[in-house]
DNA sequence: AATCAGTAGTTCGTGTCGCGAATCATGACT
DNA sequence: AGTCATGATTCGCGACACGAACTACTGATT
């Protein structure tokens, strides 16, 4: 938990500050494109598929009021779409519109672009070494994919 | 920045789903020390040195407005107290107070332990170079020193 | 010394966010 | 039918973040 013996960082302040880092270009990317970071982030997970508001919930590890809320203001602006679930009457299913596909393309390809920037000043190899590790942290707690990757 | 061929994450999404991770964390353990995140992140950088307020916006990357906020409702709370700068009359020095102090050091080691906690599943050896990696993406890109580590 | 542009913070108004408690509608079970 | 659980919304609250307008002080210029 300590700082390495070489001067470095320690595995604890790593993660909290590129968590950081990582927010930070997040959110600017997102402001850029007229959205909140909460928005673009609802964006994202909705790019790959749709999603009652439960699954939302505990995807984005929201409150049911919260989510409620930010349905609302996407759906306010025209990104997003309440559709009645077939399996449940209950449920709400929540899809992109044609403006919201348009758009989460958009945002998420540029905050992947700026993402992909930060590790610049690492070579290939350690790039791949990287993201293995960090995968597997990923993984390891169970991280929601709230961020699906192109392909 | 696609994902690599042996089925592994990206750089990318595991950076963003590892920040998103942290995150979760960071509130959590905020939450049970009746913080909001952001008075968490306030506590924890004052706790190496008092910040005139112009400082501690570029740290934070906040407004000036934002910031005034949140250190009001801090204040308010008795966890940091505003002082007169020596140097500069306009300026505004803030500091922790002596219940500020040790809020901010229990909710740090509780945090720590925490995120501590997220490569679990990796062996010492791996954790040193995920930190090495991960703690020159951070130097690379200037992130302020925004959760010192102890020591 | 008087002036005046620039800087440090605050105030104010607005919209977003996140939560818990209460509520409503539908589903599931007896 | 009756009852209980579940999915979502509503409501009220405080926190957050921002920009614009404002106040107070600094420092350079005249």
């Amino acid at each position: 938990m300590d700082k390495s013996a070489d001067g470095g960082i320690g595995v604890v302040g790593a993660l909290v500050r590129a968590a950081f880092l990582v927010d930070a270009v997040y959110a600017e990317a997102a402001r850029e494109h007229g959205l909140t970071p909460q928005q673009g982030q609802l964006l994202c997970v909705l790019m790959g598929r749709s999603y009652v508001m439960g699954e939302l919930g505990g995807l984005l590890r929201l409150a049911k009021s919260s989510l409620t809320g930010l349905v609302d203001r996407s759906e306010r602006n025209g990104l997003v779409r309440r559709e009645s679930c077939e399996a449940d009457a209950r449920a709400v299913r929540v899809a992109l519109t044609a403006e919201g596909a348009v758009l989460a393309e958009r945002f998420h390809a540029e905050t992947c672009r700026r993402i992909d920037g930060l590790p610049a000043g690492l070579s290939a190899a350690e790039r791949e070494v990287l993201a293995g590790l960090l995968g597997r942290v990923v993984l390891d707690n169970e991280a929601p994919p709230v961020f699906g990757e192109p392909g």
